[in-house]
DNA sequence: AATTGTTGTAATCGGATGATTACTAGACCG
DNA sequence: CGGTCTAGTAATCATCCGATTACAACAATT
């Protein structure tokens, strides 16, 4: 009996439960996207993404090659999501909203893809990386083509709309949000920026957001 | 004779010439702003540093005690010169401008500063790390709060205001003007962004600045 | 049941990197 | 001159990190 208080199921789990490499593949992207965002790729190891996906680190080195194939992937299908996102909000929906709204809008929901805004301002600021500047650089040049030739823009509404954008972006970098409440200066700042879509972002990037 | 043919003088100086510290340290300050600009605080090493500086690794840590107080200080000089540029751009000096217009003109010209914008850039993403976080997110509350009480920018002026700024240091911090002249949509992007003052960042920033 | 491919780990390597220590050489000063 | 302070380096350490190798366990196929 006593020999029995052991059992296989107690064992430690030296080794990650099996799962299908392209389920796993998704998995890694979600974690890497979510550290790439909040340390950047220099500061972000890939053993802190093999943990945080529950695997360990020379699988995730396997499964990308390198840590930069990694990362050009999470850059890869954030834009993705972006675009994605865009596209959806293109169309008129018949109540008298403006396509600048609706493209903002959608930007700052996309708030609920975590990761999605400091992940791509990480490689906004890697420029000077042969590899990932080249592919941040076509990335960008992508959102203002979709910005002129789908949505329209006139230049004076794309400079407004990327500023916007990269604004919104920059407070999240920052983590503005999670300080929320300690400083009414920057409190006002959060108003200021984020008007009535505050409550979305307190939301996912607020002080409460485990 | 052959025993003389390599004279004192031929010696590579393997010590560098002496300087006063306070001048070394703003030697220092300075090629780590460039270098923290182009790759980041976790992409840029202290020997790097030092080898810009003419020095050698120790010293470089020796003098600031660690690689992150030498990046404190460099993300405060460059918060300081930003302000001494815009307190310098609030007097109306008489001509029909705006104040709007004069501080964003302060901003652009601030490419000067070589990895000024790009710096706080960096810094500005870095919102996760204990230290650094906290000082860049009291920097840019900082500026919000010197739009509002020292430049009496309404709401939407410093919306409108951050979001420019934030754009134009992203496109330089990808590097943008470095490709001017080989892809029509890049250097479409730059004129909708910079306007007439392409010239002023191209001069510092083109292809063709070593 | 034997074979084969897939999912995963342990161990380890080699290079980079921030920091420390101990030392040297030049300037300043009485 | 001799002593002391300052500016600087060489050598080295401990650690981290991405990558490689070799292997184990599980599943699927025949």
């Amino acid at each position: 009996m006593s020999s029995m208080a052991i059992k296989k199921s107690s064992a430690p789990a030296a080794t990650a439960a099996r799962m299908p490499a392209a389920q796993r593949r998704d998995l890694i992207l979600a974690a890497a996207t979510e550290l790439f965002a909040q340390r950047g790729y220099h500061g972000t190891t890939t053993d802190q993404i093999a943990q945080a996906a529950g695997i360990s680190q020379p699988y995730v080195v396997r499964m990308f090659g390198t840590k930069e194939q990694l990362f050009l992937e999470v850059l890869d299908r954030a834009l993705q999501t972006l675009f994605v996102a865009f596209r959806a909000a293109l169309p008129d929906p018949g109540d008298g909203s403006k396509l600048t709204q609706r493209l903002g809008t959608a930007f700052v929901d996309l708030v609920g893809s975590v990761g999605l805004h400091r992940t791509l301002l990480h490689a906004f600021v890697s420029g000077n990386d042969p590899v990932i500047g080249a592919a941040a650089r076509k990335g960008f040049v992508g959102i203002y083509t979709f910005l002129r030739d789908e949505a329209h823009f006139e230049p004076v509404d794309v400079q407004q709309f990327l500023g916007y954008g990269m604004l919104m972006s920059v407070l999240l970098g920052i983590e503005l949000p999670s300080t929320f409440g300690t400083d009414a200066d920057a409190d006002e700042l959060m108003n200021v920026a984020f008007g009535d879509k505050c409550g979305v972002v307190l939301a996912v990037a607020g002080p409460d957001a485990a």
